[in-house]
DNA sequence: CATGAATGAGAATTCATTCAT
DNA sequence: TATGAATGAATTCTCATTCAT
């Protein structure tokens, strides 16, 4: 009776663990995984050191939940457009451009949770959701096969390929603007999104492809940016 | 060249050297960069641990040399096929079977070459490897492109979705193999090379197809493997 | 005296720090003084952390709290059977029966109180019970000898051994018991008690004896089971 | 060749390790096994924290070196005397003393080593220490009863009583100087030995004795001393 | 050149105690 | 009174790097 919890109490406990993950990404994102010391998360959300500890066992579970609620999120994203109900294509091009987006506007903290893993636990959950991600891409692949959009026999490595391409397409750019910390990061041009995705739809429907007649029906501006090399 | 007095001499430096490059890989291949510890690497190596920074100046520049070895070696390999006076989808198809296949052999190595990093100026080099590869296969591509064998336009993106898709499709089975440390490592099924290669050699070619008839003329077993799932 | 306003609050006080105590006490039973942390005192007591400073100012005063219940119960049977109007040979046994037995009963509870100290100002309630409880026995042994039944000269120091004779004697077994934790601790043997009381009463009534007529006119079992060891 | 060791790098490192744990000994000393912090043994011993590791390779270990080494001095000698071709009684004599002498040169030591354990799996190594002396004094009296010295039953009970009989009439003094730490610990009286060692040899000797005559051929001072209170 | 003991700045974690609600 | 989240000092252990020999 007297000790019941009222929705006020357990907001302001789940606030506090909500701040202490944000302070991590806030962290990450200055200077990845690295930065993410328990001090430092408590001092970056307001806390001290051992009120960490009331809400994390241990920093390995903490980093796994900033792993899960980042990428979390972008599964999501991916997960509901797999589900909408329109062609497979075009939702295999929005699935490509939503994760490529988003990996643009926060490249630190997109090359941290992609490709910077830290502790050997954290690992797991990585992997783990790399699959997920691939699974995702492969659903679309699937449905896309199933509608006879696609007639490709192994979707799970095509999933593997266009998953990999975008990350590996990004990587460089990502991660050339993420180990530059002190410096003059915002000075870089920032990578051209569009191209990429459009790059990686290209390859997903042609392949290296004879055909190759440029994508003219899509919506997207139509021609001549793909090829261009930015770095 | 400052040191080298007699080449004898000299070659007992490089061997220490190469020596304490060695005992690095063998630590990685036990149980990642983790274990990689200056003086852990010293005495794998049969030398001290201050003799370790007679070699390098640093941890870092140790770990650096470590990539560069083991990613160079790789990078070789996929540069001399590139080379090779053939058609390029020929070069193309042994590029990622070269790449398969060594990754295989030795998970735990690949794994954390290509997916592990701990300090931040291996980073770099890691980078930099990336980069490398993806030239390769885009030479493979622009090649390809210039003798007509393909009509692909961003060779740079194409070129990333191979080398990526491989990686990410190594990724579960190298992660599940590299992160059973203790557990019955053997026990697990080594994941199958030769599959991985068709699939992603298909979705090259094809893309996610319409045409899709499957690679009649290959010389390897032509029907029913593409498809198979390994996990 | 301060707080008391009417006897019903006032015993929902008392009954509060009794539910503690009897917290603290299941938690030695667990796992030794080390279990006994404040907040688990609290949780297993159902009251908050802040609740546990209502009742103790410290922890301290606590845990000397725990030490004199357990062990003042003890002492109040020991006390007891001092008292009782009977030969001081019977009121010698019957005390250090109660007392082997009662240990017996709860290895790892007897442990902690008798030999598992935790915190340096508990040390001194420690000291105090286990001057108490030799005094005890000295006053059966006084008492002895004032009827003629003893002849020893220094009661203090034969208290003493009586005293340590038991708790030393107990000490390997209930040791043994006590670090068993997540061991099969039910496995184990219990050690003999009665073995124990005939051991020590021999020795207090004979020393290490010439005569040594085993003691016969005795109402328990006469014979045989002093000699046997049982580890 | 260049690497082996000589006896006097050998002896540094012995040597280094030996500050290490007389530093240990000397904390114990002025404070009781609660001093004992790594970083306060090292400054000490003056090293480093980290050396301490060097040579240990956690505080476990170091508390049971430490335990083993004070310990083991004093089972060292008791197993001298203990082997000596004397009558048994003046070898239990001889031990008692030993015993008692020591521990009332270095109260606060004594009473650590004997009743003040800290870490859990030092509990071990003090329990078998115990019952080493314990098997000591049972030698001692077992080659009394082949010798027909002495004619008691059960020598295990016995011996405990002795040993536990010592450390009791010692707990008190012991622990009352142990305890007076900041306070003029050195103004307090030293209790007196040799009553002690006389009180448990009577004791062994007469049990509660009938026939008790005193002791009258003992050098000491033969009468009166028994009785009085110390404390 | 080689050695390997020593350094010492961190980093994670614990827990008695406090205090705003 | 009661709560329980928050505090923060204390402590163990790590490991790249240095330096006297």
């Amino acid at each position: 009776m007297a000790y019941q919890r009222t929705p006020y109490v357990e907001s302001k406990r789940a606030e506090a663990r909500q701040r202490l993950v944000q302070a991590a990404v806030a962290l990450i994102e200055r200077g990845g995984w690295r930065e993410v010391q328990m001090s430092a998360v408590a001092t970056e959300a307001g806390l001290s050191t051992g009120a960490v500890y009331l809400h994390f066992p241990s920093k390995t579970d903490l980093l796994a939940e900033v792993y899960r609620t980042q990428a979390g999120t972008e599964l999501h994203v991916l997960t509901l457009i797999a589900e909408q109900p329109v062609p497979a294509a075009d939702r295999l091009r929005a699935g490509i451009n939503a994760f490529a987006q988003r990996a643009m506007k926060n490249p630190r903290l997109a090359y941290a949770i992609a490709l910077e893993p830290t502790d050997i636990d954290v690992e797991e959950v990585r992997l783990h959701f790399h699959r997920e991600f691939g699974m995702q891409f492969r659903r679309i692949l699937d449905s896309g096969v199933a509608a006879g959009e696609f007639t490709i026999a192994d979707t799970r490595v095509a999933a593997a390929c266009i998953f990999g391409g975008i990350v590996e397409s990004l990587m460089g750019p990502l991660g050339a603007t993420a180990l530059a910390r002190g410096k003059a990061a915002s000075a870089r041009r920032q990578p051209d999104a569009t191209a990429l995705v459009d790059g990686v739809v290209a390859f997903c429907f042609h392949g290296l492809g004879k055909p190759a007649p440029r994508n003219p029906p899509t919506k997207r501006r139509a021609v001549g940016r793909s090829g261009r090399a930015k770095d």
